[in-house]
RNA sequence: GGAAAAGUGGCCGAGAGGCUUAAGGCGGCACCCUGCUAAGGUGUUGUGUGGGGUUACCUGCACCGUGGGUUCAAAUCCCACCUUUUCCGCCA
């Protein structure tokens, strides 16, 4: 395996202490780790981190057995200072010492520097129960609710309806900014408006998520933390002469907001959600879903991310993907249920659903929620801690996250799936308070 | 953007090159005393990383905002940076 680095640089002190995958679970289960992980792509290994490691140590030890060498002999200088004696000659002989602690130090830098950035590149190990697969036709289709919106007239696409109906200019979106950026104006704005609304008033009022309303832009550290940095930096636009990127989705502002923090036991489990629009530089997609509002470069979404203790991280997983099902629910939308294989999961997920609604415009069901169980491994990135109350010892969170729902993809699966013959739009119940008009 | 001051454990706060193994207090925990409560007494109290036993145990090293430097020796001196507070400027 051959891993090309990218050295970040950590201003934040807080994650100095954060290892992505616990080193001392790859020292003891090596042969387990790397049957887990070449289950996401056989080039995958953590051969090269033991070997590291294990110069690391033996660095350390050296280096440390000369530390307290030095202390003890600083010590004795200071008492024979004081009783007046001569100390030339023993003050040269730990100035030596010093020189040599001053190199084992400098290699233990650098090799733990090599550790933490070998590290930062391997992903997650993926859970066991995360189905085996070599690519997303590998992936399981779970349940599936509603049934296939069946029309008696030809529908249209969501693209060809919100032009009709000046719900979105495609065309202006792409004068005031680059191709694949959307102005959304008249009902349209509102729809949006509406969808956002609803979900947040849902996940805050009957699901007990606390809403945030984080930056949308976010520092190196704590791209780091959730995954996106080092690794897929190209998919990010990153403001110039600035340490900030524009956030991709509010996973990485809300994930992080513990950051370098020890929790109480009691705070747990803490559910939040968020609405922030997300930038996505969509690097290599081109020629992908080129038209309407499913892959955009801005869209909106409400994300809901938890923190648990790594023994409820399962359940709550289960339970946070029933709540983004239920606003397809809701919304009457038909959806799909589907297990992420070992090839499709993402870099830092070790097990992942993704909800996907029916499109007719693509005669198939469409990602509009990913909801993922991340283990400890963004909270070892980011060093989430919380004290457990029974053995008094301090662990790491487990974190979890999924769209609850991206905005933009539930405002094209209305406008096709609620298509009328008679060319209007029927808005659903729920969101009609919201909108203030029940069709388009 | 300019000027000044400050960043020490969960919190407050002392410390100004070696007697710091970071005082003292608050809070937390354990036990003792007391008919209950209150008060009192005693002890304990962080994080990371390495080594040895390989269950709760023992031990080394590091950590006083971050990173460098000076020194035999740095919380303490020097430099840069970050953050906070106050004042000035600008601004929705």
């Amino acid at each position: 395996m051959t891993i090309v680095y990218t050295i970040i640089n950590l201003q934040k002190d807080y994650r100095k202490e954060g290892n992505m995958l616990d080193i001392k679970i790859i020292r003891e289960n090596p042969e387990k780790i790397n049957e887990l992980l070449k289950r996401r792509n056989p080039q995958w290994s953590i051969d090269e981190v033991l070997e590291i490691d294990e110069e690391r140590r033996k660095i350390q030890t050296q280096a440390d057995e000369l530390r307290a060498k030095r202390k003890n002999e600083s010590q004795k200088i200071g008492m024979m200072k004081k009783n007046g004696e001569n100390t030339d000659a023993i003050q040269e002989e730990v100035r030596e010492l010093g020189d040599e602690i001053k190199a084992l130090e400098e290699k233990q830098n650098e090799l733990d520097a090599k550790q933490k950035n070998v590290l930062l590149h391997i992903p997650n190990i993926p859970d066991e129960t995360t189905p085996v697969g070599t690519s997303e036709d590998d992936n399981i289709v779970v349940s599936t609710w509603g049934e296939p919106t069946k029309f008696d007239f030809e529908p249209k696409a969501h693209w060809d309806l919100c032009e009709e109906k000046n719900l979105v200019d495609f065309e202006r979106g792409v004068k005031l900014s680059q191709s694949r950026f959307t102005l959304y104006r008249g009902k349209g704005a509102r729809l949006e408006r509406a969808i956002i609304n609803f979900f947040l008033d849902q996940h805050t009022e009957n699901e007990g998520y606390e809403e945030i309303l984080p930056p949308f832009m976010a520092n190196a550290a704590t791209m780091t933390g959730t995954g996106q940095l080092p690794k897929f930096k190209e998919d990010m636009y990153k403001c110039e002469n600035e340490d900030l990127y524009l956030i991709p989705t509010a996973e990485v502002p809300v994930t992080n907001i513990y950051a370098g923090e020890i929790l109480s036991e009691d705070d747990l489990p803490k559910y939040m959600t968020a609405y922030t629009p997300c930038f996505r530089r969509e690097a290599g997609s081109a020629g992908k879903d080129t038209r309407g509002l499913i892959r955009v470069h801005q869209f909106n979404k409400v994300e809901m991310v938890k923190y648990t203790t790594p023994e409820n991280s399962p359940a709550e997983h289960e339970k946070l993907t029933q709540d983004g099902e239920r606003m397809l629910q809701l919304l009457g939308l038909p959806y799909r249920k589907v297990a992420l294989c070992t090839a499709d999961i993402g870099f830092s997920a070790n097990k992942c659903w993704d909800l996907e609604v029916w499109l007719p415009s693509y005669n198939t069901y469409k990602e509009i929620s990913s909801c993922s169980n991340y283990g400890d491994y963004q909270a070892r990135r980011a060093n989430i801690r919380y004290k457990d109350k029974a053995t008094g010892k301090i662990r790491f969170v487990h974190t979890i996250n999924g769209s609850g729902l991206a905005v933009g993809r539930t405002f094209a699966a209305i406008v096709e799936n609620f298509q009328q013959a008679d060319g209007t739009i029927i808005i659903p119940e729920v969101l009609r308070k919201y909108t203030g008009f029940d069709k388009i």
